[in-house]
DNA sequence: CTGCATGTGTTGCATACGCAACATAGTTGT
DNA sequence: ACAACTATGTTGCGTATGCAACACATGCAG
């Protein structure tokens, strides 16, 4: 087994609670495989026809939607410690275009998903951590999925600012928080653009509403009612 | 047993799979609890202190977001044959101002999540079925979401008129659908108003992107890219 | 029939915001 | 020290679109 796996192994979240020397048994009876990818290679949805779930041992997956013309946009990426494919285990959808590619090179291991979710017949211990693992990982999309859309589809850019901002200050527990993304990143995530970004949180730091200093913002009051 | 409780064992996704004959072992094994609530009653995130899934078995509960102003803003419902609390899961976020809220007169099952999570030592047959539902219908959730960040994170309303009928034509399998949302649910769930919608509808049909008769769409031609 | 409610289409106006272009500061490498 | 690059802020312009107001069709109740 290489050393990539074993870090992954003791690292990521799907192996939490997982002993290191429960994994060469957990590879054998699940039926993992480990494949590595080039550059820009497409990562076949469900290869052997089984569906399975991609663990990004090193490297960095992007998730791709192809429309019914044939176009593609950028989904979500998917760096290590991460896991791709696992909301489509339940649908019939390889259809649907969804598209995985290596954007770099790229290891990953695949677990077929129907060993997780049924109890093997020998009864491995880690058979349960592995599916509650499963759960918290898709859980936490979850939540990240509607924080975003309760960030994005206020109305207008100033109440998309004020969502995230509350949503970190409340992560945070304070009224002062340091934001993990750069400024570009942040318009990204709000769906607007830097400069109108840039714009109107100079208009709210002269509305009195927060003050901020690159990263890190400082609400001051409640906004007015919207 | 009530006979409501009987129906929604017959019909919930929940209990997909699963005998109505189980289902009275099912209730014991899981300790599961039936509670009615009052138009406009809060919903306890976690009666007990311990983290519960939710089953609305009659009625309907509205998932609220209270942010750190105190504004509130509608996130979902879910109407009967949902589940809500499921995302929750993973995660110790009571305290992130998620609220649930009886729209209407509502009955609810309660199951506590670790014991779907976790196999009974009885190992009743059921067990697997339910997380598997459980599991399946977080997923469905997932995409869902997916799709309508994907959507709605277009820059052009024309953009997002077209992602979406691209989606449910994929859905459909065919250049022709009819869409289950009225103008007015569709404006919404595209997050822009609903004359804009007709608007660019108009300017659509006028472009001869698509045609279109109230619900029914019909999409003619690739648009040029963007 | 009349009146009210609901779903949809149309249009004019004002403006928030996308976009492009430029300015400034910090960082890194040579 | 200089260039090159990146991150952020600023500003002017044009327009897409939010909003409000009105028109029209359908259906239902009396």
């Amino acid at each position: 087994m290489s050393d990539m796996l074993i870090h992954a192994f003791q690292t990521h979240p799907m192996f939490n609670g997982i002993s290191l020397t429960s994994c060469q048994t957990l590879m054998n009876c699940l039926g993992c495989r480990e494949k590595s990818y080039k550059k820009d290679q497409i990562i076949p949805a469900s290869e052997n026809s089984a569906r399975q779930i991609g663990i990004v041992i090193s490297g960095c997956v992007h998730t791709i939607k192809e429309d019914i013309w044939g176009r593609c946009t950028f989904l979500t990426y998917t760096g290590d410690d991460g896991v791709f494919g696992e909301v489509l285990i339940g649908e019939n959808l390889s259809e649907r275009g969804i598209i995985f590619r290596a954007a770099e090179p790229t290891t990953v291991l695949f677990i077929p998903a129907d060993r997780i979710l049924h109890p093997c017949r020998n009864s491995c211990p880690f058979h349960h951590a592995l599916s509650r693992n499963l759960f918290d990982m898709i859980s936490r999309r979850n939540v990240a999925l509607t924080e975003k859309i309760e960030i994005t589809s206020k109305s207008s850019l100033r109440e998309k600012i004020l969502a995230y901002l509350s949503l970190e200050a409340q992560k945070a527990g304070s009224m002062k928080v340091t934001v993990p993304l750069s400024r570009s990143e942040m318009a990204d995530y709000l769906c607007t653009n830097r400069s109108a970004l840039s714009r109107e949180l100079a208009n709210m730091k002269k509305d009195g509403i927060l003050d901020y200093d690159l990263r890190t913002f400082h609400l001051l009051q409640v906004p007015e009612s919207k």
